[in-house]
Formats: C-alpha cells, structure tokens, sequence
DNA sequence: ATACTGATTGACTCGTCAGTCAGGGAGCAT
DNA sequence: ATGCTCCCTGACTGACGAGTCAATCAGTAT
C-alpha cells in the first residue's frame, strides 16, 4: 500500500469518528463519511469491506492502546489506588485528548449491548479482568477488603468511569480542564473510600 | 377503547418486549413483534402511532413505577445507606420478575446515547437526581463524607446498578436467586464502603 | 510508446421495511 | 333492516441506503 493510499484510509478513518459521533452509526449514511472525508462513495469500499469495519477498526485501534496501558499499570509495583488512578487517568486523558472518538467507543461499542458490544465483549472483557486482577493482588495483600468480590469491584470502578465519560457526552458542552483533574481524584475516593456510613 | 381492546394493546406491548429483548429494536421488524403477538401487521398500527412509539411506552410504563418507588425510598425517614438499598432492591426485583423488559430498558433506552437516550434524559435525569438528593441529605446530616459531589455519587450508585445488568444481560444466563441477594448488598457495601486501602 | 498496477469515481442495483389504505366483519343502537 | 363505530386484516407503496461495478486516471516499469 502506498503512502497516499494510507494517507486516504486515515481520512477516512478520521472522518467516520466525526460523522459517527455527530450522526450516530445507524443514523449515518456511508456517503456521509465519504463526503466528510472529500473522497468518492466508491473510495470507502476500496479501504474497507463494509461500515460496520470502520467502527471496528476505530474501536480496536483504540481498545488495543487502552488495554497497553492497563497492562502497564499492572505491571508497575505501585499501590493498587495508584495504579486504579493511572488507569481512571488514562481513560479520562483519552476523552480530553478526543473526544468525538471516546464517544463513539462508548456510545457505539461498550454501550451497546446488541451490536458490537456483542461482537467486542471478548476485548472488553479483557479490561475487565486486568483490572480485576489488580483487585485481586491488593486484596490478597492485605490492601483492600477480601469481603467483596474483585470482579465486581472492577466492573463498579470501570463502570464509574464510563457513566463519567457518558455524563460528559450528553451534556454536549466542553468540559473545563480542572474538572478532569477532579474527576480523576473523585473516581479512585469513590471507588477506594466509598461514602461512609 | 373496550376491554378487548386494551388486551390486544398489552399483547402487543408484551410481544414487543420479547422481540426486543431478543433481536433489539434496530434490528427487529414491525412485522416480527405482530406475529409474536399473533395480531395482523396493520393492528400494530391500531394502536401505536410508530415503531418508536412502542418503545417509548414500555420505558415511560416501568421507569414512572421506579421513579414512585425512588420517591417513596427517599420519602421513608430510614437511614440513608438502607435508603439506598432499598433503591438497589428496587430495581435488581425488577430484573428477576421481567429480565426482557429490564433488558429493552436498559439497553435500548438508557445506555442508547444517541437514539432513545436522548429523548429520554429528562426521565433519566430525575432518577439520578433524586438519589442525588438522598446523598445530599446523608452529607448534611453528617453521615456520609462530604467531599464527593452528591450528584457525582448518585452516578456512581446508578451506574454500578446498571453495570450489574448489563453484566447479567451480556452473560445470557439464568442468575442463582442467592446472588440477587448478594448482589444487593454488594453495590451498598461498594458504595457506602469502598474498597479501602 | 506500451503495458501494467493500484487508486479513484459515482451512477446504479436490489433488498428491506416502516408506514398506508381500502376493505371486511362484529357488536350495538334506532 | 339500516347505519354507525370500532376492531382488525394484510397486500401494497415509497423511500432509503448498503454495497457493486464498469470506467477513468495516475504513476511506474520496460
């Protein structure tokens, strides 16, 4: 593949994320992409075998990074709350960084129970478990309570995160850069602290 | 409207449920939920103005008894972390006595962003605001920590509720009656608890 | 020059499906 | 009996949009 020719597929990459995140994926027309990409309808066809590979590919591109950095975060001898933050952190930098990819993920593939939500669980469910098992180790090292189960656990602090970032994307406005920061802190509290009582 | 009337109404709404739940809304046809229901296409028609409009009947229906019920928890003069409960309690009872309807609702309405989501988020919203309200109250009474934004812990304690559902919705399985018990004190442990460290 | 390869174009096809409509009963009043 | 009002039927239409394909163009090798 020549050079040009990965340059057009990335436009056209690009613009699906911006089409898919203002459209939706099945309220968007593929002419859509190709008109917000400046190339011919026939052109998507030439890069990918349907529409539905598009988000796929957007969402594996990204879901691959994420699950890197996990791994990292694993990795690292850190306190468990620290390595929670790293990934809160990562997650939470990658919405401020894009934010009209974020939503497509969200929106399009974890959130969606029946379409690729069903296709990508295997992936998704790898974050899950990472992160499980880094419940698990603090657990085991006398950090964390044993009394509540790791897995739930790592679905709570994933799913806080991602109720966070879907906060976000219905409000439609920016989200100022402190309260990025805040969140972060507010994330790993919650999950760590909890509400007392 | 006579009473037979209002019967092949609730069939419809009954059949629409399953065929829901089982293809999701985009991809079922009209046709689908009129022979579940064992009615003439065009009787769907009789009945309901759009496709949509089924849909928004079922979620409006089921999400007013969960708001009664959110409201009378917050009513009671109960402590809050049994407030709180009796909400878990609520809506996990609600997926044991109709998983399909739970699943449409959830699926197709609350983690839709983009499509029902949006219509709906008004509904949405007062949920999480009255449970933001019950936090709020905790806060000034002293018994929970006052550091973390009510509305900011009332997304935690939906959000991790919903989780849980997808999570059962994902798996397919029959969930162990025991571990909708379990369940129920877990997310009011996680919460009110955290995982320490 | 000629031939070959891959990029690019956009009009067209073809299946799908939401929503319409004209009509056929069933009950009931007058 | 006649008319009226709902309930009910399912064949049909009209729009829409994913994916195809035959043709053109640009670069590069021989």
């Amino acid at each position: 593949m020549s050079a040009a020719a990965v340059d057009k597929r990335r436009v056209i990459l690009d613009a699906a994320v911006r089409v898919f995140a203002r459209q939706g994926f099945h309220t968007c027309r593929v002419s859509d992409i190709a008109d917000e990409a400046g190339v011919a309808y026939g052109l998507v066809y030439h890069y990918f075998p349907s529409k539905e590979a598009i988000l796929d590919t957007l969402f594996l591109e990204r879901w691959d990074v994420m699950l890197a950095a996990i791994a990292e975060a694993e990795r690292s001898d850190r306190p468990p709350r620290e390595q929670l933050r790293a990934i809160a952190s990562f997650i939470i930098e990658s919405y401020r960084h894009d934010p009209d990819l974020m939503k497509v993920i969200v929106v399009e593939v974890t959130r969606a129970a029946n379409t690729f939500g069903r296709t990508h669980v295997g992936k998704i469910m790898q974050a899950h478990e990472a992160i499980g098992r880094i419940v698990a180790q603090a657990q085991r090292d006398g950090v964390f309570r044993s009394d509540i189960d790791s897995a739930f656990a790592a679905q709570a602090f994933y799913g806080l995160i991602e109720q966070v970032l879907t906060h976000w994307i219905f409000s439609g406005l920016p989200v100022p850069a402190e309260e990025f920061e805040h969140v972060k802190t507010e994330v790993v509290e919650m999950i760590c602290g909890g509400l007392g009582g």
